[in-house]
Parts: C-alpha cells; structure tokens; sequence
DNA sequence: ATTGCTGAAGGG
C-alpha cells in the first residue's frame, strides 16, 4: 500500500538571492568561458559581494556579470521536522475489519478528499503540471512514495542542474541566505522580483524570475529561466533544455516543454498587469502578514535599499512595483535544446501561444487535482514510456490498461 | 493546534 497523504516535501530551511551585480566588469561585459563555478569558496563570494555594493547604480544592458554563491552546508535551522508523514488511516489494509468507528470515519473523510487536500499541497509547481502531462499516474506515485525511498536523481538530471547553474551564474550572483519559516522564503522570492524588475526595464537579460498567480483556482509558482528583448525590442521568454543524447526530443515531451513555457507567460503577464491582489496570495498561502523578517531576510532587505519589516510591506513594495513598472507581457516563447556532452547546440522552437487552447490544457489537468475526474494513465501509444518508469512493476493503470487491451486490438481490426 | 506544511526545476 501506499504511505498516502506525506508532506510534499520536507524542504531546506535556505532561500536563494539573486544579486544583480555589476562587479569589477561593469563595464566591460566581458564573460569568462569554462569558469568551474562550483566551488567557489565563501571567501570569494564575500569579495565578489563587496565588489558588487560598490558598483551599484549600474545596472545596465550587457554589463551584467555574475558571479557565485555557493549555498553552504551545514547550518542546519530548527525549521522543518523531519517527521513530516502524517500516518492517515487511509493505508490500512484490515478491509475485512469494520475498525472503530473513528478510523472508519477518517477513512470516509479521507476519501471524499481531493488530491489536493490529500497530499496537503497549497499550491502546484509549473512542473507539476509538466510531469503530470508525460504519466500522471508516474506522478502521483512519486508524491505517494515516502521522501526517503525516492528513487535518485539521474544523471541527466544532475548535469542539467549544474548547467543551468553556471548559465545562471553568467547573469548575477547567486546568496545564499538563511530563511527561518515560510514568510522568510516567500521574502526572498520577492526581494529576487525587486531586483529583477530594473533589470527588465532597463533592457537587461534576467535569468530564474520567480512567477506565481490564481489558475483556474489553483495557485501556481514557478520560476522563468530565461527573459530577455530580442533584437526587434521584443520580451522573449527562453527555457534551456539540455539533452542526454544529441537529439532532438520526441513530440510527447516537446508538448510538456510547451506547456511549461505557456504556463509562465499566462503567470508572468497576470503578475505584471496586476491580476494576482497581495491579500490575495497571504490567504491562499496562509502566510503571516504581520509577521517580522528573520535577521538574515531583513539584513539584505536594508542591502537592497528597502525599509520593510514585516512580510505584508515586502509583498506590496512588490505588486506595487510589479504594476507601476509597466513592464510589457511576454512576446514570444522560445525552447532552446543542447547537447549535455560538448553543448551543442541541437535547435531551438518558437511556441505558438494561444491562451485559450492553453488554458483548456491546464483546466484539464486541474480538475485531476480538483478530484473532478479519475486518474489517467498514459495513452496506449504513449506506453514505451512505462520502460523507463520506476513504478510500471506496480502500476495499476498498465495492469488495467492490459486487460482491456485485447479488446482494442479486436475492435481496431474490424477498423 | 481533534492542526500544520512545500525552494522549482532537473530529463525521459
């Protein structure tokens, strides 16, 4: 059975800090090719800071240069327990047992749930919608299996990590700073949105801009890799894919990359054109408004020239700054697609955006999360996926999907 | 607290 109704996620008491920066090189712009950015020490990352403070003002076109913070381990806060599982009745196997009239009780309650509410989640990743889009059964049984017997990350997916790092680090500094609790993260996520924003409007080339809004009910967040003006002035959205192999990716997954960048233009221009209201995100994510900065938080506020206490003046001095910055909506969608070996470069896709087949999509995979539809497994043409899954051993859909099979091939023969 | 909560993306 499954262990049901965990956590999502036990998270890191860290957050990240982008830091525009304009370093020694403010002027120059010149960047360095094959820098090893991971393993910068502490010290380097104080030097590149100062160096970054007094360069300040600049904040302009391609002077850009970044540099690192590599988040340091240890420093471990007494935020989240680790005993994150929250033991719901719903795993007992005793069907034959009536039990006490409690646990049959929170049985019901439990299955009237949606999975929303089941697995405890305020909100969805963007991502969430992208891997629910490849296997939505995959997907639930990741969220299912207990945190710690999770299947390792791959390889790909370790290089792909590492490359966007160095990638991002090309664009500004990357602190670590210590978050004490919620309010703390969702702090630092707007001091990264506070920094960003005249970057944008001065023409500049951002990287990791954190985006989050109302969809069909559901909150989501995500994080845009890439925003930059192409050279017709426009305000093109890139999202680097890197590729195990040196090929282009099948259309199944090239639809779920689509999907991801669409999801970010739909948050991005919400954000920008004041759609999402700050009380508005307080309630949904059942934040303390009134709640004051941890030290770390409010030290690289007073940096950043803010003089904001609370976690309610971070977020207004943000959807303020969102709204008033006339910052235009997203132009264009790109996919860009390398080769993780020698970085090649493998091609590249314009998304066409149509909002209302977009949103078609995202109503579709909401109402899973709503509990308005049963759980969809991947189509029939759409098994070879099974091969690489972790679950297909267990998969209720496949062995579903195997009985009825027979029929299918009967009824496609008569055509 | 008979209640609470999550870096997102990472690639197939």
């Amino acid at each position: 059975m499954q262990g049901g109704g965990e956590a999502h996620g036990a998270g890191s008491a860290d957050g990240e800090l982008r830091k525009a920066t304009g370093s020694d090189d403010c002027e120059s712009g010149e960047k360095k090719e094959g820098d090893d950015f991971s393993d910068i020490s502490d010290s380097e990352l104080l030097s590149l800071q100062e160096a970054a403070e007094s360069c300040d003002a600049y904040i302009e076109g391609e002077g850009l240069e970044m540099v690192d913070g590599v988040t340091s381990p240890g420093k471990i806060d007494a935020t989240t327990s680790p005993e994150g599982q929250l033991h719901n009745s719903a795993g007992l196997s005793c069907s034959e047992m009536p039990g006490p009239p409690e646990v049959t009780q929170r049985k019901r309650k439990q299955e009237s749930l949606n999975p929303l509410q089941k697995y405890h989640m305020r909100y969805l990743a963007v991502t969430d919608l992208c891997s629910q889009m490849w296997c939505e059964q995959q997907m639930v049984y990741k969220i299912e299996q207990p945190a710690d017997l999770l299947p390792e990350k791959t390889a790909a997916m370790n290089e792909g990590s590492s490359i966007h790092l160095a990638r991002e680090l090309e664009v500004h500094d990357v602190v670590s700073v210590t978050t004490r609790n919620r309010e703390d993260s969702w702090a630092i996520k707007c001091l990264n949105i506070l920094a960003m924003i005249p970057v944008l409007q001065s023409g500049g080339r951002i990287r990791e801009f954190p985006v989050f809004g109302e969809l069909d009910g559901i909150f989501m967040v995500g994080v845009i890799d890439e925003l930059a003006y192409s050279s017709s002035g426009e305000l093109e959205l890139r999202e680097l894919k890197t590729r195990a192999t040196p090929t282009l990716p099948r259309l199944a997954q090239k639809r779920t990359h689509e999907l991801q960048v669409c999801v970010y233009k739909l948050l991005f221009d919400g954000m920008v054109s004041g759609v999402l209201q700050s009380e508005c995100l307080i309630q949904i994510l059942n934040l303390r408004p009134e709640q004051e900065l941890g030290p770390e938080v409010k030290e690289h506020a007073i940096q950043s020239g803010l003089t904001v206490s609370t976690l309610k003046d971070i977020i207004e001095l943000t959807f303020l700054n969102l709204t008033f910055s006339e910052l235009p909506r997203i132009d264009s969608l790109k996919l860009e697609y390398c080769y993780q070996g020698d970085g090649a470069f493998l091609g590249c896709d314009i998304v066409n955006f149509k909002e209302k087949s977009v949103m078609e999509q995202v109503t579709f995979y909401l109402s899973f999360w709503k509990g308005q539809r049963e759980i969809q497994g991947v189509d029939i043409e759409d098994t070879w996926k099974c091969r690489m899954c972790n679950y297909s051993n267990i998969c209720e859909w496949r062995t579903q999907r195997t009985n009825t099979a027979p029929y299918r091939t009967m009824a496609k023969r008569l055509k």
